[in-house]
DNA sequence: TCTCTGATTCGAAGAACGTCGAGACAACCC
DNA sequence: GGGTTGTCTCGACGTTCTTCGAATCAGAGA
């Protein structure tokens, strides 16, 4: 069960099961590259990304979706949209507590994305 | 001019100035956002993540072009414009030898999406 | 020079994406 | 209960992306 499951999901890859060496060192497998794509793609937009970001370094290690909106010039419902394309892809959880939602990051699959991008030395120049 | 400079480029990310902290350390400004989404964006798509690696884990440091082309089930222009777009991004490099085209991964902005993903401890659980 | 092979560019069709306004749902306060 | 505030869902519109076939460019070899 450590070596490689048939098939993957964002479920192992937030399990915090080490799943892939960096792609310096290692081909991605097909069904690899179409799990963590995704991940890939949601931080591909400059609103997620600062989104991600102002999430993954709230202080309080969550943030009030009322403290995020504020920060940009979009509709509420765009924010929203984005928001849920974020939890979609595993890359953060959403909690209500009473009028408010806090967004919290998941490390868990951001440390995947991390090691597979992690470069050892250039192997010339 | 270590500090911050008022526009970013992926130039300046390809020089190797570590311009980014951790995402969960630091909120990405806007800029900085505006020039790396397009890197993750590149690779939010599972063919060129697969090229990505392809080329990143080549042993020679490149890999040519008529390697990477039979590993899909794509038609060759397909494959070209997906390097393409790796190209533009500044992931990838690309040169001519001859009949060939060999690509090699650039580093510099590797390491800096890696270490923008990078996450300390786990703040709780 | 002519031809052949490898890679890119061009133009087009269909799908997916980002954005918005309107409406709906949830929780608080009077 | 009724009103208010905060957040999400639903359609819709225009843009961007993925993919392909056809055509073009670059270099090697006869």
């Amino acid at each position: 069960m450590s070596k490689q499951s048939p098939v993957l999901s964002l479920t192992d890859l937030n399990a915090g099961t080490p799943c892939c060496a960096p792609m310096s060192e290692q081909r991605i497998p097909a069904q690899t590259a179409a799990v963590l794509a995704p991940a890939f793609k949601a931080l591909g937009d400059p609103v997620r990304l600062q989104l991600m970001s102002m999430i993954a370094s709230a202080p309080a290690g969550e943030i009030c979706v009322c403290d995020l909106t504020p920060a940009f010039d979009l509709s509420g419902p765009t924010i929203s949209h984005h928001l849920k394309t974020l939890r979609e892809t595993g890359l953060v959880d959403a909690e209500r507590r009473g009028t408010w939602v806090y967004y919290r990051a998941r490390p868990g699959i951001m440390r995947q994305l991390a090691s597979l991008l992690q470069i050892g030395m250039p192997a010339s120049a």
